[in-house]
DNA sequence: TTCGTATTTTACTGATGAGTAAAATACCAA
DNA sequence: TTGGTATTTTACTCATCAGTAAAATACGAA
């Protein structure tokens, strides 16, 4: 699983990291900021960070003993572009229940009940 | 994770269940044709369309001892819409490199050197 | 230097994921 | 019924992941 795309969606796929990537589209936070919400270790969320810095979702920088997190959102693109290959589809699906409701909608198709 | 957008997110980030999702895309298919450009047992791919069928990206439908699999992109639609929410901050990035790449060429920029 | 705060690393545990081989199941056809 | 094709399940292995506790590291301040 080596490709980027796979693990920007790997990173995603967990909600506590969709979490901190939340927290840090409203500004950069220190790693303890960002554990303050989670019943969890600091461990285990540097941990969580360490998952999305790999994924380049996340990047660091240093002031001090702190080094704050930062969101970057640039591997989201190829997500978006991987899924809106499929946009046809889902589409395609919201037409088809579109017409189902209205054909139980309409009278004349319901006259043999 | 036990949230529908975790479960979707986690199907997706396999390369072989993308794959199968492209196959599908084309068109229905049998198990048996699904596996076929793959270098894995019968069994490991009928484990992935179990996981894409969990996650509601695949649906089968039964004919003789066929269980013909069919896309349902449904599910990333929120994959869309999730991903949709933070286009600002990487089109934000590109138009910082695209100034930053102005910049450079830009010969004022550079007198000091 | 010594302390305190911030953060990471290590070692370990338990759960889950991917893959295999072989057996089991399902269903059609002769 | 017997056999054949399609598919899944089971039992097992190995690797990876999430989490913890405790030690280690980093750095500013007194």
């Amino acid at each position: 699983m080596t490709d980027p795309l796979s693990t920007t969606l790997a990173a995603l796929a967990d909600p506590t990291r969709r979490a901190i990537l939340a927290r840090l589209s409203t500004g950069e936070a220190s790693v303890n900021e960002l554990a303050e919400p989670f019943d969890m270790t600091l461990a285990a969320v540097s941990k969580h960070i360490k998952v999305l810095e790999n994924a380049g979702l996340v990047s660091r920088s240093k002031q001090a003993q702190y080094r704050p997190c930062a969101l970057d959102a640039t591997p989201m693109r190829e997500v978006a572009t991987y899924v809106e290959t499929y946009r046809r589809f889902w589409e395609q699906n919201l037409d088809q229940l579109d017409a189902y409701l209205r054909k139980l909608q309409t009278p004349d198709s319901n006259t043999k009940n």
